[in-house]
RNA sequence: GGGCGCGUAGCUCAGUGGUAGAGCACACCCUUCACACGGGUGGGGUCGCAAGUUCAAUCCUUGCCGCGCCCA
């Protein structure tokens, strides 16, 4: 039964009917007991997040690769489920509760996280219905969140086993603290941007009054919780005050410190000598811990919010306790002005710490924070990845991954938020902790009559995210599911997320499961503006996948990302390429029409059909050629050639020459071929164009199965060499003609009679079956087999072939000798440059003798080209 | 400062140690019975610059210039 295909393709009109139609049916993941398993992840993303256009190139890749497996006969799976992203959720609620003029703090916790539950009820879906939209073949039957109670099972197993082996611990050390959401953050989290700013040049004074010393600072305020000023030790400036012991009194505080000798100061870098703040200055911390200072006596002079508190010693004046950071400043900066204690006042360009979502001047600030030793789980992938267990792809990022992996610091994991997993950590009154899977356990580790509170924290969500590979999968249960799908076959992720998300994965994943997440990695870039700039909201750069799909289908946007993604590269936005992957969709669509109207339907048979014709025969050699050429470049995962294979072979060879060979003689043999090669490129497209592909396999014929779990072709059919032949030199002729006339000027429709007075072999053949084609492309009434009678005439070459074509008082002879003269160069300039490549005794001696070889063949054949030439400029006088 | 990548036709990008490719754009022609979201033909590149290796370099090596990203 076959359907009516309207002139243009609209894919809007199927692309919402199919997707219902392979969901409601089980099809994303059909039941296929004994396949081989093929196996992905997606990225979970946030779950009241929107789908940009990154999210589209990366589920793109994942759904070609998905259902090319699928296609291929394997089991393959492909996870999908969303990310309850700690702080960014947290961040848009409370953003929603303020616009009704609610704090979180207004409301109890619990209160708090049931808004959360809500917005995510509510929100939750819009991503998951827009992965739809883009044709995403994921198994939504299974879909995850990292909330669910099993997923928080893995979590708190994770944590709890991690905590007893030694590798997570608590620890009171300086953190990167974010005083707008009031919460530690990760190093990686953290991004270092460039601020113009001031390096403050500040005198101390020394204790005994002897003088002072100069130090300088890009921070004056912390100097209110200084505890040293540090010289190097090979300093002889400052060797004798640091062997007499002598001190400084610091201005505004009184505050008396001593003069350190440490490797950390400069003594090329100002004065040489530097204020130690250990409790809000990483490198001082390190300083301080030298100078013998214990963490918990380090002065700490902020709040959570950045604002000044009053130190232990009680030192900071009253009138600056209260005051902001950026408040304080000024006011230190004036009163060491007023004191005469401000030596000098650069300009200069600071490496600032921001928050990334918070985006406010991160504070490094002494808290107690459980820490992972990532140090020792890195260990593991990082072999993993040495000896080829994962493969990453392409693969000048291992040097990344290992220079990273390499220097890793200790991961803080605990968050001060309230939305997220719950650390499972219980304190009794003395601050002794229990760590444990429940609080029954806890209070069992406790003892008797110990009363328990929860540690009020959670986990950074990439401490649940990197479970994803296993604990979607059932762990720690031991689940059938598990053991056919771990270890994954591949993740598809951006680079920027190969720290965050991809090496954790690789850690948790080794160190549970004892084997890597996946086997291979592959990593893509960005999706950037036309200009090249990084697409952001507040430039106002940012393109929307579904305004491009609504325009111009989904299948369109997804063969674009496809062709433009080749490995190393970011991808830039050209909305033409969309457009014109959209004409290629449309091209697809009316050859299917085409074949439609001339009783080209669906094929019965998965093999090629028998083929007797030269046309015939070629086309399924390039069927099978193009198979195998799509095979190489989807084992390579190079994704552009993958596309640009199949839209090639497509339009340059389907409709162009094929299609057009066969109009007007399609007999039954025509028509089982034509029938079969249509449903060939259907079957190697749909990974690409999911939706227009499922149509036209419907539209074409009643089908026992739908495209989606169709077979892949087998590349077994042979290719032809004497079919091959036999249709190039007809295209060659076709084209040779084609140009001629169009630089002759002579109408391209009109039909000609032309003259071989020698034919090759290939040429007896082709004229003897093919009169119809040749007709028709070449628009050759007829081929004589004999010389050609005395006029002028143009002359055409197809191969070996040199057809004259009469055009007695037809054309000017004068523009057929330059066009001859002009191909005569041509030929001559090349031979010559190969003459003198072969008159150099070095290359016949050291060349591969290939290359000698295809020089010398080349050179004859230029040298041919020349003559014939010549003998027809002779012919023309 | 360290690392990585990029610089090929007007634009966006492939590519190869042995005569440079695609899409779009451009020019000319074509309302040929699938398609003007089409068909045909064509123009256009010292493959960033310089040196080296090689019989041969756009491709390998080094340096330089320009652009981008990551880390410190």
């Amino acid at each position: 039964m076959s359907t009516h295909l309207d002139k243009t393709f609209d894919p809007a009109a199927i692309e919402a009917r199919w997707y219902s139609h392979w969901e409601e049916n089980g099809l994303f993941r059909p039941s296929r007991p004994g396949a081989a398993p093929f196996t992905i992840v997606n990225p979970p993303p946030n779950v009241t997040g929107s789908l940009h256009i990154g999210h589209a190139l990366d589920n793109t890749l994942q759904d070609i690769v998905v259902r090319y497996e699928r296609l291929r006969g394997k089991d393959a799976l492909w996870v999908v489920g969303t990310d309850h992203a700690g702080i960014a959720t947290q961040m848009v609620v409370e953003r929603n509760l303020a616009t009704q003029g609610v704090k979180r703090t207004d409301m109890s916790r619990e209160a708090f996280v049931d808004h959360v539950w809500e917005w995510k009820e509510q929100s939750g879906g819009t991503i998951t219905g827009q992965l739809r939209r883009l044709g995403c073949s994921m198994d939504w039957s299974r879909e995850q969140f990292t909330m669910d109670p099993h997923f928080t099972r893995a979590v708190v197993k994770v944590f709890v086993d991690l905590y007893n082996q030694g590798l997570i611990y608590r620890d009171k050390r300086l953190v990167n603290w974010d005083p707008k959401l009031k919460t530690a953050i990760s190093d990686l989290e953290v991004e270092t941007r460039e601020v113009q700013g001031h390096f403050w040049h500040l005198k101390y004074p020394l204790s005994d009054g002897s003088g002072d010393v100069m130090v300088a600072t890009t921070r004056p305020e912390t100097m209110l919780a200084d505890m040293a000023v540090a010289v190097h030790p090979s300093d002889e400036r400052y060797a004798a005050l640091v062997a007499r012991g002598a001190k400084v009194r610091l201005p505004i505080t009184g505050r008396e410190i001593p003069i350190v000798a440490d490797e950390h100061a400069d003594p090329e870098l100002g004065s040489g000598a530097v204020k130690i703040t250990p409790g809000h200055d990483f490198n001082d911390f390190e300083v301080g811990k030298r100078a013998g200072f214990a963490p918990a006596e380090m002065l700490n002079m902020l709040d959570a919010e950045a604002r000044v508190v009053q130190t232990a010693d009680g030192l900071i004046p009253d009138e600056l306790v209260g005051l902001d950071r950026f408040e304080v400043r000024k006011r230190v900066v004036a009163l060491l002005e007023d004191a005469g204690l401000l030596e000098q006042v650069e300009d200069r360009v600071i490496q600032t710490p921001y928050g990334d979502r918070g985006g406010v001047v991160i504070e490094p600030w002494l808290t107690d924070q459980w820490y992972v030793d990532a140090h020792k789980l890195a260990q593991a992938p990082m072999q993993a990845v040495r000896d080829g267990r994962i493969e990453i792809v392409p693969k000048s990022w291992e040097k990344t991954f290992f220079n990273w992996m390499e220097n890793i610091q200790p991961w803080c994991v605990s968050r001060q938020l309230w939305w997220g997993h719950r650390i499972p950590a219980w304190y009794g009154p003395d601050g002794e902790v229990y760590v444990a899977e429940t609080e029954e356990e806890a209070r069992a580790l406790a003892g008797e009559g110990v009363t328990l509170s929860r540690d009020p924290d959670v986990l950074d969500t990439w401490f649940s995210s990197a479970l994803w590979p296993f604990a979607t999968l059932g762990w720690p249960d031991d689940a059938p599911l598990l053991k056919k799908h771990y270890p994954n076959d591949l993740l598809i992720s951006g680079f920027d997320i190969l720290f965050f998300w991809d090496a954790r994965m690789a850690m948790q994943g080794m160190h549970f499961l004892g084997e890597a997440p996946w086997k291979r990695l592959y990593l893509h870039g960005l999706v950037r503006a036309a200009d090249g700039a990084k697409m952001s909201k507040s430039k106002g750069n940012v393109v929307d996948p579904l305004g491009l799909i609504d325009q111009y289908g989904a299948d369109a946007l997804r063969f674009f990302m496809a062709a433009m993604e080749s490995q190393g590269r970011d991808v830039k936005m050209d909305e033409s390429r969309v457009e014109g992957y959209r004409n290629f969709a449309t091209k697809l669509w009316n050859a299917a029409r085409f074949c439609q109207a001339n009783g080209i339907g669906a094929s019965d048979t998965i093999a090629a059909p028998k083929a007797t014709t030269a046309v015939n025969t070629w086309i399924v050699g390039e069927v099978a050629q193009t198979v195998a050429a799509l095979d190489k470049a989807m084992a390579d995962l190079r994704f552009d050639a993958a596309a640009n294979t199949v839209y090639h072979f497509v339009w340059a060879t389907f409709c162009d020459w094929y299609l057009e060979l066969i109009k007007g003689q399609i007999d039954d043999e025509t028509k089982a071929v034509a029938g079969w090669a249509l449903d060939q490129i259907l079957v190697m497209l749909h990974p690409f164009m999911p939706f227009i592909t499922e149509e036209l396999w419907h539209a074409l014929g009643t089908r026992p199965y739908d495209l989606i779990v169709a077979q892949w072709p087998q590349a077994e059919a042979q290719v032809d060499a004497q079919a091959k032949a036999e249709v190039e030199w007809l295209i060659a002729l076709t084209t040779s003609i084609r140009g001629a006339k169009n630089e002759l000027g002579i109408a391209p429709g009109a039909k000609l009679e032309a003259f071989l007075p020698e034919p090759s072999e290939l040429a007896r053949a082709m004229i003897g079956s093919n009169a119809a084609a040749i007709e028709r492309l070449a628009r050759l009434s007829q081929i004589q087999l004999s010389s050609a009678p005395a006029g002028a005439a143009m002359q055409v070459t197809a191969g070996r072939d040199t057809l004259i074509v009469p055009l007695e008082g037809v054309i000017d002879i004068g523009a057929e000798k330059a066009r001859l003269a002009k191909a005569k160069a041509a030929s001559e300039k090349e031979r010559d440059s190969l003459a003198k490549r072969l008159d150099n005794p070095a290359f016949v001696e050291k060349a591969k003798p290939e290359a000698v070889e295809k020089a010398r063949a080349d050179h004859a054949a230029h040298a041919a080209d020349v003559e014939r030439l010549d003998a027809a400029l002779a012919r023309l006088g």
